[in-house]
DNA sequence: AAGCTTTGCAACCGCTATAGT
DNA sequence: AACTATAGCGGTTGCAAAGCT
């Protein structure tokens, strides 16, 4: 059986083999893995190719914090790019891209004390603790709602956050479901002294999350079957986890959802809109490129922004 | 220009899950 | 129930191209 890169000639046969039998049969001189890996991650018409944008750049790093190592979990919202490729794209420019930044890639935490404020990029690290601390809070209230919900239905394809965390992540099995996570999230509250600005950056890195371009997708939708008016809700009304509510009112005096909403959204759309188009790759290209400065201009710029937005608990 | 090193990515490997017999 | 084939996944490897000395 032949190995090895593959040339045009086979290319075009597998092509028109596919054309003409369609894809569930891998017969060729090839074996059938290889011929079915090469369609699905280089042939395949629907596979776009070439540089990452930076919205696409923006939710690898998102999902890889939710999710971790889980490829094709991470693929699956990002249209037309394969897990070959994003983990590829991640191994070999993302992950060295946060070593830089002294962001552990693994762990998505910040490397050192810097978190304390004693480095020029404290709060840029501090931002990325913030961001950990949702992902912790995601995993933990999602994962939940999925345990207390043995009826829970989808009118449509489950979205970035439910399917992320509800069929992709494994609860550990010397836990009960969420512990752990619940325990993280806990100390990650616990352990800072700023409590009046917790729930500001909290609903910012929330944000941040509602920003990325695929959450935007028509199929942007969760439902759950005790939705008050329909059971199906757009993904801007997705509500804040029920910790971050009630550090919220804990802080403020009002423990209203309502009062948090507008904030996240005004902080999603900032990065949304806000400065830049996320949709001009060629006009940032250089931003990501090369520059360790400027890529450090790269991450305050968008971490700041959400952190500049006003506290929802306070006046 | 030549040789060496690094980088990027397609392809492979090994494993698990699932479907079919 | 046992076996086989196939699909899917994540980690790793190998090699061509680019960069460096």
């Amino acid at each position: 059986m032949k190995k090895g890169p593959w040339t045009p000639e086979e290319d075009q046969k597998l092509i028109s083999f596919i054309q003409q039998y369609g894809h569930g049969s891998w017969r060729l001189r090839r074996c059938g893995k290889s011929c079915r890996l090469r369609w699905t991650n280089y042939l395949r018409p629907d596979i776009k190719r070439g540089k990452f944008s930076l919205q696409e750049e923006q939710t690898i790093i998102q999902l890889h914090a939710l999710l971790g190592n889980r490829w094709s979990a991470i693929a699956a919202h990002l249209p037309k790019r394969t897990d070959n490729e994003i983990k590829n794209y991640w191994n070999t420019h993302l992950k060295k891209r946060l070593t830089r930044l002294g962001i552990d890639p693994t762990t998505h935490k910040p490397k050192n004390d810097a978190v304390n404020g004693n480095s020029p990029h404290a709060a840029n690290l501090s931002h990325m603790a913030q961001w950990e601390s949702a992902r912790l809070e995601a995993e933990a209230r999602l994962a939940k709602e999925s345990k207390l919900q043995p009826g829970f239905t989808q009118a449509q394809p489950l979205p970035l956050m439910t399917r992320l965390v509800l069929n992709k992540i494994t609860p550990q099995p010397s836990l009960p479901p969420c512990l752990d996570v619940l325990k993280a999230w806990q100390n990650s509250w616990s352990s800072s002294s700023s409590s009046s600005s917790k729930p500001a950056k909290m609903h910012s890195m929330y944000a941040m999350m509602l920003a990325t371009d695929d959450l935007e997708s028509p199929t942007s939708t969760l439902s759950f079957p005790n939705s008050s008016n329909s059971n199906t809700i757009s993904i801007s009304q997705v509500p804040l986890p029920n910790s971050t509510i009630t550090a919220t009112a804990a802080a403020s005096g009002s423990g209203a959802d309502d009062d948090i909403e507008p904030y996240i959204m005004a902080a999603a759309e900032a990065l949304r809109s806000g400065g830049r188009s996320y949709d001009d790759d060629d006009k940032f290209e250089g931003l990501i490129e090369n520059s360790e400065e400027e890529e450090k201009h790269y991450w305050n710029t968008l971490l700041n922004w959400a952190n500049d937005l006003p506290s929802p608990g306070l006046p």
